[in-house]
DNA sequence: CGGCGAGTTGAACGTAATCAATTGTCGTGG
DNA sequence: CCACGACAATTGATTACGTTCAACTCGCCG
């Protein structure tokens, strides 16, 4: 029996394109733990590796020349990681909760892709959808007032985290624990951590959520905060 | 004789990977001209075109909830355009000059890709190093200046546009045509139109560059624009 | 109980947005 | 060839939003 056989992600991740080569792409990866704040690869490093995440939560983040850092990207359970297919990995990837991630060598992996078409063609297919998703982000960066985006990531975060749930849930999350500290939520949004701050304040004051504890979100107005969010 | 024969980007573009199979690629597609303002693809749409560019620039962009354009992107020739298996188009694509491109209906395109992986294949990498560039990208919203914007920006389409003149030619430009009005400039780097104009003037003022029209940059101090942009 | 880090709140500041006026450029027709 | 109008770009004055700096609160663990 290998990890694959109960693995959480197996019907969503690359490999479920796999039929009867699954046994044989299997065994060139493994299953790794990762504990919060673990970096799996790093900005400008060779880029030695991809993976599946199979549990938890990675950002991906680079820094701007004067070492400010931006989070260019947060994946969950079957999502793709690392640079296959070049040189350098373009962004650290760090672990944001304890994570598990089903590692490949990259050359092996992209050995492995260009023989099987139909691997490729998934991977070209979440990469498309990766790059629409990061130009949406764009809008947000762009054009958008701390307010929006604060709204925006709510919104944005309790879609992604139902898709994580056991089977069949898709409605957004009412409840949810954020798997992001304020200074990282502020990465992602291109704020501080004091502006965050305010803002999730000011929404929790006219109650459009609720915040119990520091990792806890409550949405009790889904219409509202949406409104805001109004980009989409 | 047809088009792709005098073609060019035939060698730098998407069908370069083809062989033999080349012949029965390019008669799925037709040239078009597109004059400036024109535009091919809009946000939203049934997506039913894809494209390589000829000749030309264009940009892609999408609107916040409230009305603001962000440019997401801008293409030059040999780069593709358009959103291969998917419902709907991602963005808009305007031609920001008199352009040419190779067009191909999405349908005949993705069935023809299904069934040449070493085109796939291609297409992925393109796709890849296009999710890098917009990351990089969201470093510059989030987290530059308005000084740092202006000057990564004019560092990289110096470059770009390198690319794009005859043969060999590689190094980064020193006098060019701007494919962009101020307007789209701020669009591309999330300001206004006046924070542009002013940041122009000001490197203009601190002789880093000229402005002999409003069109065309004359780069003077390139190691100076470069220190500002910092970030790469 | 004390100390530490994360988060919140407040006050002052600064950068870029906004509003407004002016200059410059290009195309058109006299 | 010049005059004119329309639009693009620049420049200036003011405002506003988010940052910065600083104080304080809260929860947690020794």
């Amino acid at each position: 029996m290998t990890p694959c056989d109960v693995c959480e992600v197996r019907d969503y991740a690359l490999c479920a394109t796999l039929g009867l080569e699954r046994e044989q792409f299997i065994r060139l990866g493994r299953q790794m733990t990762l504990p919060k704040g673990r970096t799996l690869m790093w900005e400008g490093q060779e880029s030695m590796l991809v993976a599946n995440v199979v549990e938890g939560a990675l950002m991906l983040s680079t820094c701007s020349g004067d070492g400010q850092e931006q989070i260019v990207g947060v994946v969950y359970p079957s999502d793709f990681i690392g640079r296959p297919f070049g040189s350098e990995s373009p962004h650290n990837v760090t672990a944001l909760t304890d994570s598990r991630v089903c590692v490949f060598s990259r050359s092996v992996f992209d050995g492995f892709v260009r023989k099987h078409p139909e691997m490729e063609h998934h991977l070209l297919q979440r990469t498309l959808d990766e790059l629409d998703r990061a130009r949406k982000w764009m809008v947000l960066l762009g054009r958008m007032s701390a307010e929006q985006r604060v709204a925006t990531f709510l919104v944005d975060i309790s879609r992604r985290l139902a898709h994580v749930k056991p089977e069949g849930e898709c409605a957004p999350l009412e409840r949810f624990a954020l798997p992001l500290d304020r200074q990282q939520i502020a990465n992602v949004l291109g704020l501080t951590i004091e502006t965050v701050s305010r803002q999730l304040s000011a929404l929790k004051r006219d109650g459009v959520l609720a915040l119990p504890d520091r990792r806890t979100v409550e949405i009790h107005d889904r219409k509202r905060l949406e409104a805001i969010a109004q980009a989409e």
